[in-house]
RNA sequence: GCGGAUGUGGUGAAAUUGGUAUACACGCCAGACUUAGGAUCUGGUGCUUCACGGCGUGGAGGUUCGAGUCCUCUCAUCCGCACCA
């Protein structure tokens, strides 16, 4: 019988299923593995992304499971999202519809890769019951302050029709669809979650070594700490006066307190209140307005794009150390959301300020020492013209005076970060509603929990224009919680990164639990945190931040016990390329994996998908790379033949031949190896390389307890990769046996008759001999010199180096 | 500009502590079996040279008996952030 994927696949998987084989255990004593693969959006056909994604996961959770670990190894539905709606606007089909029915095609697609997910934790976020426990998190949230409803300039998808959170905005487009966004001004929903910015960089150092590096590095630029010395620059009294007494001054920060006497002029954002003061009461020139309200119309990269530009604003400011009034100016290239605001100039040390003051004639004034004139000097050096300062080296001078402001009780040492909060409101129909209630009387007000879940309602148009829920004629009609008066429901609903930023905690939660609690702190006392999250590596920062952010909010708001960090170790998959691109539809270099599977079978695509290339790297996809995976798991099942006997056998290991030693060394190494690429490396691609080594050795020689041994350890090693084959063999051959716990390194298989040497003459590679195993240093050395004899005439050896097993080097003069 | 990575055959890639560079696979070449094959099997395959040999891990130095691996400099490519004061 030659090998038969179809058959062996569709056996198995159905046996799995019916004896419930991957589910994990209720006994908290056993040692657990808590395996988690990124779960998918449910857009209708799975694709190698997704196939690579979850060979990787599964191959260590099977691996753990074997090694009698109890392995949580969950898949549920990443199910919320704008493209459910797309689907409805473009087929009329309901998102609810398209969603599940997507979900139940891709299930099956799953269950044809052969991959071992517990099948009763599996959930979609858009059930019900997700959103309840959900809702009562978001609830909490707000009640413990860490959820707050605000109006305030946020980035617009018109394409989208919705806000997008600052990380979903790339080089100032969509994230999902890639038009422009715009900025509008508008009301919307906030996690605080710059409160746990600092909790959110220091646990980065728990990650070090974990998470790959370049993911560290992202996280930490992005929440982008720097500490400074901010303080009031106070309006001149004439300036005072002409603001009509509305402002004392403004609020500036700066990382270069050493340079501020350096300060020649001081920039406001065009969004700064002080500007909007003047322009309100028409205290600029026509013309100036009409200029500063041009840039409030441009997105922070249109103004990053259009150069620097800037008006004189007609009032002053007065030094805080030197008294010395200095012009006030608005420039685009201060940013409204950053330090208030507003920044004090020092055009000699700082690229921008020096740009700006080139281009208006501002002047200068050097305050540190070591650059040339007429360029801006950024570099350390020491302080002039800074009275009491001066000769002090400027890094010194940093925290000198920003202690002289905090004993003038002028301004104070601070701690700014880049991270916004995060925008989780949406105005779109296919997310988790918002729980709240507009009442008149009483405001914002939370839905009772015991109300909960706020469910979507199902009769919705779904035209693209507008929130369709905002457009529902009775869903948002309701009373008050708290007083009971007519009142109006949220329309918006919430960022779908809500809900895979708590997923992790739902699949550790007991199933028979789901309708009580949304997250059994004791479960995830034992699961928690993750052994091993995989995805890739576009969630660097948004799940990524998100999830760690709402592990620490969810454990202070008391849902969770003292767990710092959600995902222990993290492996970014690399892509899957065709053609040295990404796999799209819109550029047609896909490969189907449902076709893949029909033609080979499950096994051969998880095999080549793990041989081509390790996990972390890119995988350029090669149709006769793929029949090259298949050929081997041919030969693999057309070499049960040799099999004699349905044990592990004992062997006498010095009665055999060269090629049958040689055999047994290969297929040891490959287990000796396999520890090291499951636990640490996933360096599968070197594994199944082994293996094949292995299998090749097997070939040169005919015993068949050798070829049983081989057989039996091969298809223990991998059975992670490829299960159906193994699993087949491995019932047939052996009873199983093999796949039951782990198996021993036999280090005398190592131990050969004779070692083969390289012999090098001054690190040059001139022979090889063949020595005893025994033999002693002198003979290997004199044997070495009679080999490479031509390269040592009329020579002097000087240094006889020997490394065991390895080489012989001799040094000559 | 800042941060993170990566550079090895025709291709995907290997290479404990520094110790025979290119394992394994694809491709290619030759042969066997076959009516035939894009099936299967066997052998070969870094570059260069008739050959002895020489060269070879992006480049240039250095340390060492010995460097893909360590150090210094440099070039190229990819990714992320980007006027963050």
């Amino acid at each position: 019988m030659s090998y038969n994927p179809k058959e062996i696949e569709n056996k198995w998987q159905v046996k799995w299923s019916e004896q419930q084989a991957f589910e994990p255990k209720d006994d908290k004593s056993l040692e657990k593995k808590y395996i988690l693969s990124m779960f998918p959006f449910p857009s209708g056909r799975l694709h190698m992304g997704h196939v690579r994604n979850y060979s990787i996961g599964d191959a260590m959770a099977r691996y753990y499971r074997k090694q009698n670990y109890n392995v949580l190894h969950p898949i549920g539905w990443d199910a919320f999202g704008m493209p459910a709606e797309n689907a409805a606007i473009k087929n009329g089909r309901h998102p609810k519809e398209w969603t599940y029915s997507n979900i139940d095609y891709m299930r099956k697609e799953l269950k044809s890769l052969g991959l071992s997910f517990s099948e009763t934790r599996e959930f979609a976020t858009c059930d019900e019951l997700y959103t309840k426990w959900e809702q009562e998190f978001i609830i909490k949230m707000f009640e413990e302050n860490l959820l707050y409803r605000e109006s305030t300039t946020v980035n617009w998808c018109n394409e989208c029709q919705t806000v997008l959170a600052n990380e979903q905005v790339e080089e100032g487009c969509c994230w999902r669809c890639d038009n422009e966004v715009e900025l509008k001004e508008m009301p919307g929903y906030y996690l605080d979650i710059r409160k746990y910015a600092d909790e959110l960089l220091e646990d980065l150092k728990l990650l070090e070594g974990k998470w790959p590096s370049q993911v560290l590095a992202m996280q930490s630029n992005w929440i982008g700490k720097s500490q400074g010395l901010e303080f009031t620059f106070k309006l001149s009294d004439a300036s005072k006066e002409k603001l009509g007494g509305k402002f004392e001054g403004f609020e500036v920060f700066t990382t270069r307190p050493d340079t501020i006497y350096g300060v020649t002029y001081t920039a406001l954002a065009p969004e700064h209140p002080i500007v909007k003061e003047l322009i309100k009461n028409e205290l600029l020139d026509a013309d100036v307005i009409e200029k500063i309200t041009a840039i409030l119309n441009m997105t922070e990269v249109e103004r990053a794009k259009a150069g620097k530009e800037g008006f004189e604003l007609g009032i002053t400011v007065i030094h805080p150390l030197t008294n010395e009034e200095i012009p006030v100016w608005v420039a685009n290239f201060v940013l409204a959301s950053y330090g208030g605001g507003a920044v004090m100039s020092v055009p000699t040390h700082d690229e921008r300020d020096f740009e700006f003051a080139m281009q208006y004639n501002l002047p200068l004034k050097y305050v540190i020492d070591g650059g040339e004139e007429g360029k801006a000097y950024t570099g350390d050096g020491v302080l002039i013209n800074s009275d009491e300062f001066n000769g002090m080296k400027n890094s010194e001078a940093k925290s000198a005076i920003i202690k002289l402001f905090e004993e003038k009780n002028l301004g104070r040492g601070t701690t700014n970060y880049k991270l916004r909060n995060w925008g989780v409101s949406r105005q779109r129909y296919w997310g988790a509603p918002i729980p709240f209630v507009h009442c008149k009387s009483c405001g914002l007000v939370p839905e009772k929990v015991e109300n909960l879940p706020i469910a979507l309602p199902e009769d919705v148009e779904i035209t693209g224009e507008g929130n369709p829920l905002e457009k529902h004629p009775t869903w948002s009609n309701c009373s008050c919680p708290k007083c009971g008066a007519e009142a109006k429901r949220e329309t918006d609903t919430l960022d779908t990164f809500v809900q895979s930023s708590w997923y992790q905690f739902r699949y550790a939660t007991h199933p028979d639990k789901w309708n009580s609690c949304g997250i059994d702190k004791e479960d995830v006392n034992y699961w928690l945190s993750v052994d091993q999250y995989i995805g890739g590596i576009e969630h660097a920062i948004l799940h990524l931040l998100y999830a760690r952010f709402f592990t620490k909010a969810l454990r202070d708001i008391g849902f969770i016990d003292n767990l710092k960090e959600p995902f222990e170790r993290l492996l970014t998959q690399g892509m899957v390329l065709m053609d040295g691109a990404k796999m799209s539809k819109s550029k047609g270099n896909t490969v189907d994996p449902d076709a893949l599977i029909e033609k080979y079978g499950a096994d051969t695509a998880r095999l080549f998908t793990l041989f081509a290339a390790p996990p972390q790297k890119e995988l350029e996809w090669n149709d006769s790379a793929v029949e090259g995976a298949f050929r081997f798991l041919k030969k693999l099942y057309a070499r049960k033949s040799k099999v004699t006997t349905n044990e592990l056998p004992t062997i006498e290991h010095s009665s055999l031949s060269k090629e049958e030693k040689l055999a047994r060394a290969k297929v040891y190494e490959a287990l000796q190896k396999s520890v090291d690429v499951y636990e640490k490396t996933f360096a599968f691609n070197t594994l199944i390389a082994s293996c094949m080594e292995a299998l090749n050795a097997l070939d040169k020689q005919d015993n068949g307890l050798v070829w049983s041994e081989g057989m039996y350890i091969i298809t223990h090693l991998l059975e992670p990769i490829t299960p159906h084959i193994c699993a087949e063999l491995s019932e047939e051959l052996f009873a199983s046996k093999n796949l039951a716990g782990k198996i021993e390194v036999l280090d005398e298989v190592f131990v050969q008759d004779s070692i083969t040497l390289a012999v090098a003459v001054n690190g040059k590679r001139r022979a090889e001999i063949e020595v005893e195993a025994t033999a002693s240093k002198d003979e290997i050395v004199a044997q070495a010199k009679e080999s490479v004899a031509k390269w040592l005439e009329g020579k002097n050896v000087v240094k006889e180096i020997v490394v065991p097993n390895k080489m012989v080097n001799l040094v000559v003069k």
